[in-house]
DNA sequence: CAACAGTCTTTGCTTGCGCAACCTTCGTAA
DNA sequence: TTACGAAGGTTGCGCAAGCAAAGACTGTTG
């Protein structure tokens, strides 16, 4: 057999089509709001959770879900604009550590309400529990759960 | 209230981070087997599937969910290698069609099967019929239906 | 029939990201 | 100890895509 069941097709369809649209619409807020991309906020709000609020590059690169060199950018910018600052890692010196500066706090403290407000208008409150419930079920069939990850901008 | 529920958070990372491992997956498996990028396929296989083999410009660009300029640029990569071509809109003059070639056709007859295993591998054969279905049902809440859509590469 | 606001497409510009190569450091094995 | 493969991070490079503005055309309204 090669096609897709009409059902699967229909599925995959709406997988595409909500990743687009939700995505774009939280970016959109997030920019229309206070000029920052999601990007950024991700590394904000991860770092923002973490203990000591600082998270080494690989492990961030891996919470946002972006490659390394990509990584390293991100926080370029983001330490260009003092939300975050670079620490060298005692314990292993190839490492480095991604720190949330207090700027970067209070801007997390800033922008987190307008995000969630986002992630519930175009996401949460448009499921009930049960479909809630259905999609997270369904969902982490699809990734390789990582462990330990405290959330993707929440 | 201003946190989301766990649930809601939970639901959240499954999507953020099922977004981006099948994508990854897909994009991976299709430019190892043939070189050619999600973006590229999903014009051809709309293309494909459209009444004429062809679309309007900015008809394509919603299915493909690019912006205009994005289309623009991505028909014209995609000319180059003389799988899709141009063509004059004789009822409106201000537009244009994108045409699949019978190159642009033979092309997607070799590369289909290989997205269609694709996909059945890291999506639609990780769920059960009633996965599927909660799937769909929840994530078409999420999405704006969008009419006469006949697949994003399927 | 003119004027004009809106639509379709393209172009200039900028930016963000991935890949591959590189350097440093670590840890293990000879 | 030295050697060496692997891991952490950064850099050069190229490219794809978004925004904004421009050009061509439409059709509607005065």
């Amino acid at each position: 057999m090669s096609e897709l069941k009409p059902g699967e097709l229909r599925a995959w369809r709406a997988f595409l089509d909500a990743q687009a649209s939700v995505m774009r619409q939280l970016e959109a807020d997030l920019l229309a709001a206070d000029g920052m991309t999601l990007a950024e906020f991700d590394v904000l709000i991860q770092l923002w959770f973490a203990a000591g609020v600082r998270l080494r590059m690989t492990e961030l690169s891996e919470r946002v879900r972006l490659t390394p060199s990509g990584i390293t950018r991100l926080v370029d910018r983001l330490a260009r604009t003092g939300l975050v600052r670079r620490g060298r890692c005692a314990s292993d010196r190839r490492g480095t550590w991604a720190i949330l500066t207090s700027a970067g706090r209070q801007r997390v403290d800033k922008v987190r309400p307008i995000h969630l407000r986002s992630v519930r208008r175009h996401f949460a409150s448009r499921l009930s529990a049960d479909q809630l419930q259905a999609l997270t079920c369904a969902l982490e069939r699809l990734a390789p759960a990582v462990p330990l990850r405290v959330s993707s901008a929440i």
